[in-house]
DNA sequence: CGTATGACGTGCA
DNA sequence: GTGCACGCCATAC
């Protein structure tokens, strides 16, 4: 294959990759803190740049709206609060 | 390049 | 029980 490196990822850092990648594995019905989801991508004390990751990403492969906080609470969501809780209950991950 | 922010988390008063 | 302040990482401007 050829030789040198292929910049299959988009131009952002290794880390956003990894959380993406592991936000998108997240299974309906479950929901992942950020915290979790950092230590997932490889860096459990980069939970804070995973809110600015998703909060940046508008991806629709990435179902941010199963990340929620420490309390299992809505954090925000890049479409609307509202429209994340509402997604969230009908998973049945939230009453 | 450097600065400031951000969808947070935790501890302490 | 509640509120405030600090710390941490990465991104974007």
């Amino acid at each position: 294959m050829t030789s040198s490196k292929q910049q299959v990822v988009s131009s952002k850092g290794e880390f956003t990759y990894s959380v993406l990648s592991v936000v998108s594995g997240i299974p309906v019905g479950h929901v992942m803190t950020y915290r979790e989801v950092a230590a997932a991508a490889g860096r459990p004390r980069a939970w804070r740049a995973v809110g600015n990751i998703l909060h940046k990403n508008y991806d629709p492969a990435v179902p941010c709206h199963r990340v929620v906080g420490s309390d299992g609470k809505i954090g925000g969501y890049n479409r609307g609060k509202g429209m994340k809780r509402k997604l969230l209950a009908k998973e049945g991950v939230l009453a």
